[in-house]
DNA sequence: ATTTGTTTACTACGGGGGTAGTAGATCGAG
DNA sequence: CTCGATCTACTACCCCCGTAGTAAACAAAT
């Protein structure tokens, strides 16, 4: 996934088919079939609906498609991660004008916070930390 | 503000109009002449759209409106910080399946981070650790 | 070979959001 | 009182997204 596009707009069912196809892992090839029996098993979805948000999909460059005999075998080309990346980023610009410390104090004072969570983020802030320190040598 | 409502879908021009809002304050009142003002400082917009989408925004709930003569005066409904939860929330959802604690990493770990912002960012995670240890006690 | 199922292509529709024009009401200036 | 500015109401258009129907191509089964 050479992740090149940056999707900052992502409807839910392009999410949920994305979802689906990261879940198949990076190289697998899949088709609206395979999509649409996941989907269809959890809910009510036409063949065609899936189908239209592949070829979207797929315009778009978020999935690629080859054909293989009459249907299209579909790869993924954006990663979980930097979708992930870009949609926070936006939704961070958008609201709090890109001051990623309001987005934390949102996160962290509206919310039920678990020791987990707070040891994971704990270490997180610490290796960023070094890796500062490590920018701050090298300069 | 009451702050019932928490719309998780704002467009780009709405939150850009209830952010002219939020900077008036509180209780300001607002008529469509300043939003458009304040807009058309920066680019070219009719007064006309922006009277289109605060009529949406006070159908919502985000704003209400009082008629003062012929004109309407407007005064936010939501906070900021109401809305900036939800949409961080709905994209923490939609994304990464409610993995909030992957949402720090996406922050950390793709951008530069000042030691402003590592600093800032300690001491939440502190406060929150001390509020999860007073939580504990009364448990 | 006819039928049945799969798959694509094409088309469509409704809702939401950004954009704006036009018509009509009303207020203030002259 | 009339004219121009202001403001609303109504309408419309385009794009995106979710949704899906229909038609056509084709493969497999009988």
């Amino acid at each position: 996934m050479s992740d090149d596009t940056r999707p900052e707009q992502l409807g839910d069912l392009e999410l949920e088919i994305l979802d689906y196809v990261w879940a198949q892992g990076a190289e697998a090839e899949i088709t609206v079939g395979d999509v649409h029996g996941a989907l269809a098993a959890r809910r009510d979805i036409a063949y065609t609906t899936v189908m239209t948000v592949m070829t979207r999909l797929a315009r778009r460059g978020a999935l690629s498609r080859r054909k293989v005999g009459r249907a299209f075998v579909y790869q993924g080309q954006i990663s979980r991660e930097g979708v992930a990346r870009s949609l926070v980023r936006r939704t961070v610009d958008r609201v709090l004008g890109g001051r990623r410390v309001a987005l934390f104090s949102q996160l962290l004072d509206g919310d039920q916070v678990s020791r987990d969570e707070l040891e994971a983020l704990k270490s997180m802030v610490a290796a960023a930390e070094a890796e500062l320190e490590a920018r701050e040598e090298e300069a």
